[in-house]
RNA sequence: UGACCGAUGGUGUAAUGGUAGCACUGCAGAUUUUGGUUCUGCCUGUCCAGGUUCGAAUCCUGGUCGGUCAACCA
């Protein structure tokens, strides 16, 4: 599946433009910036990207590419206090891993330093800023509330010589931090807060990660962003609802400097259920344990999601069904994981693997003959053709494939039933063997030879067919099955003096012993297979050759889970009040 | 008690004054050597009240509900 070809794109095309993709349309239409498109992804580097960045990645990149645009990749590194080049590398590497390339357009705002501290004296100049000796709290103080205008600083009429030389000598370093600042001159009784003299430049004495000590002054958000976008030739400059009261500000300085004229669109960011997505929240199930790392399989994290087992297709296809739009939304991560299963379900290599083993006896099976059945090594890719699977006398099935008391809708194995084990026989089950506490311990069975894959006598019909690994065959790995971080649909949904980890799932991470036999020889990192009737699976960043561990992307769909899940529900599990 | 933004099935998202569509979820059935995949069918929706119009999810007015904004974070 390439990038453009996802499921669904094409009658999308035909109609129905999201607002973005029309504003688009419409600026093209009206010869805008020549009829140019160019967008960008502009990450902090002070954390890990998550899906919700995914989002923003695939909306940005992909409408560039839709419209034979541009984009580039741009740090908005304007704050050394928070910001790592160990950020900076993770950043890249995921956004490349999701399958896009900024080729030589990887900027820096810290590229931007200089011309930016020049626009600054333009703007002193047009006095339109100026510097301004109140401290943090003061400012706020001043800056009034969203019902109360603020008032004017007493250094707000500075004269341009003054504002000249006191800027100047900020960046010489002369002053301590948060001595002074450097302030836009615009509205202080302005209804919109970010118009009451905005601070542009703020004195931090340390290290920057890329410009090291060339600057004790640095450029804050809103007046770095916007200049970068005009610098860069940005189009449209697209970015979450929050930094709509922002647009003004965004436009003011564009207008005053005269510069090219960016235009910032906004949309509603991604919120998933049964997660997270907040960097101070995962930050937090990092520090405190609950997770091992911010690429813990179980984290919405990109790294985490590509440990779990996730493609990048997997997730591009997931970020054009979500949609784009501007109001609030919460997806069901049922559809995440619907949109990995219809990707590894064309791709992934099946895989027979018991992880929750019974041992079953074919007592009518000589001993010590072991033979080859053939495999199928994906159905939705019959080209591929088949793998031998050994096949014995002692083999492993899944335990929740045999009961001794089955109700009507059970299919599977039980007393003196008839099951197909897949690519080979049909068995039935004669002798239930029990340990001392009266558990099933082990089955015997009988086969019939005629019965054999591919014979014509196999072609009988049996009411299930299960998977099964030769015991003598079988290797041991470990196997985590990962299940959601969270109880609650909205982890924020908490009693009072809890808080969000309080719906942490206990059960998020199962470590089993499972068992394979054939088929995975040679299987790397990220290798993903699907054990069939179980769900996919891959390999674990961590696995070595002695200890094999997999990860458990998702489960395949289970109607049986869910018959058997909604039954339980209603005879054992008292209804708690609603 | 301000300004701005938003409101379409359970969840998302289309329809831009002319048949409310698509996807996910759920349910039912067909096929199946994966209770997978595939296929078919079904359930469920325009926040409320007025107005404009032959006709309103769409335009207007008022309300309700939700979100954002008072870092020298981004």
């Amino acid at each position: 599946m390439t990038r453009n070809d996802l499921p669904g794109k094409e009658e999308k095309d035909v109609r129905s433009l999201n607002f973005i993709e029309q504003i688009i349309t419409e600026d093209i239409r009206t010869g805008k910036a020549g009829g140019r498109v160019h967008t960008r992804f502009p990450p902090e580097p002070n954390g890990y990207l998550h899906i919700g960045h995914a989002k923003s990645i695939c909306l940005n990149y992909g409408l560039a590419e839709k419209y034979n645009g541009l984009y580039n990749l741009r740090f908005d590194d304007t704050n050394p206090l928070t910001e790592e080049v160990e950020y900076v590398e993770s950043i890249k590497e995921d956004v490349r891993w999701l399958g896009y390339d900024w080729e030589d357009r990887l900027y820096y705002a810290s590229d931007y330093f200089e011309i930016l501290y020049e626009w600054a004296g333009k703007l002193i100049k047009k006095e339109k800023a100026y510097v301004c000796d109140l401290n943090a709290a003061q400012i706020s103080e001043q800056r009034g509330t969203p019902t109360r205008p603020g008032i004017e600083s007493p250094y707000r009429n500075r004269t341009i010589d003054e504002n000249l030389d006191l800027f100047r000598r900020m960046r010489n370093g002369e002053f301590r931090d948060g001595q002074r600042v450097l302030r836009a001159k615009i509205d202080m009784a302005s209804p919109n807060m970010h118009m009451r003299d905005p601070v542009m430049y703020r004195i931090i004495h340390v290290a920057h990660h890329r410009t090291g000590h060339d600057w004790c002054i640095y450029p804050t958000y809103d007046y770095a962003h916007g200049q970068s976008d005009s610098i860069e030739g940005i189009t449209h400059s697209i970015c979450t609802l929050e930094f709509e009261v922002h647009r003004p500000l965004y436009e003011w300085f564009i207008r005053e400097l005269d510069i090219f004229p960016s235009r910032q669109i906004e949309f509603a960011r991604l919120n998933l259920s049964y997660t997270v997505m907040s960097k101070r929240k995962l930050l937090q199930l990092v520090k405190e344990g609950h997770v091992n790392g911010w690429d813990d399989p179980r984290m919405p994290t990109i790294s985490g999601l590509r440990r779990r087992g996730y493609t990048p297709e997997s997730i591009r296809y997931f970020s054009d069904r979500i949609g784009v739009a501007k109001r609030n939304n919460v997806i069901d991560v049922a559809l995440l994981e619907h949109s990995v299963r219809e990707d590894l379900n064309v791709k992934a290599t099946r895989v027979m693997a018991v992880l929750n083993p019974l041992k079953v006896v074919i007592t009518n099976y000589p001993a010590g003959e072991p033979e080859e059945v053939d495999a199928v090594i994906n159905p939705e890719q019959p080209e591929l053709g088949k793998r031998k699977v050994p096949f014995s006398r002692e083999i492993f099935i899944e335990k929740d494939d045999f009961m001794e008391d089955p109700p009507r809708k059970f299919f599977r194995l039980a007393p003196g039933r008839e099951v197909r084990l897949k690519y080979a026989y049909i068995i039935k089950c004669e002798k239930v063997l029990k340990d001392e506490n009266g558990k099933v311990a082990e089955l015997h069975c009988t086969y019939d030879p005629a019965t054999r894959s591919g014979m014509p006598e196999a072609n009988r019909k049996v009411k299930s067919t299960i998977h099964w690994v030769s015991a003598q065959h079988a290797r041991e790995v470990e196997v985590r099955l990962f299940d959601r971080l969270f109880l609650n649909p909205d982890p924020e949904e908490i009693e009072e003096g809890k808080d969000f980890k309080s719906n942490l799932n206990p059960d998020s991470l199962k470590i089993v012993r499972g068992f394979i036999s054939s088929g995975m020889e040679g299987a790397r990192p990220l290798d993903k297979f699907q054990f069939e009737r179980t769900g996919y699976f891959c390999v674990d960043t961590e696995s070595t050759s002695r200890n094999m561990i997999l990860n458990r992307t998702v489960t395949l769909r289970d109607a049986w889970t869910r018959y058997e899940k909604t039954n339980n529900t209603k005879s054992t599990r008292p209804k708690t009040g609603k």
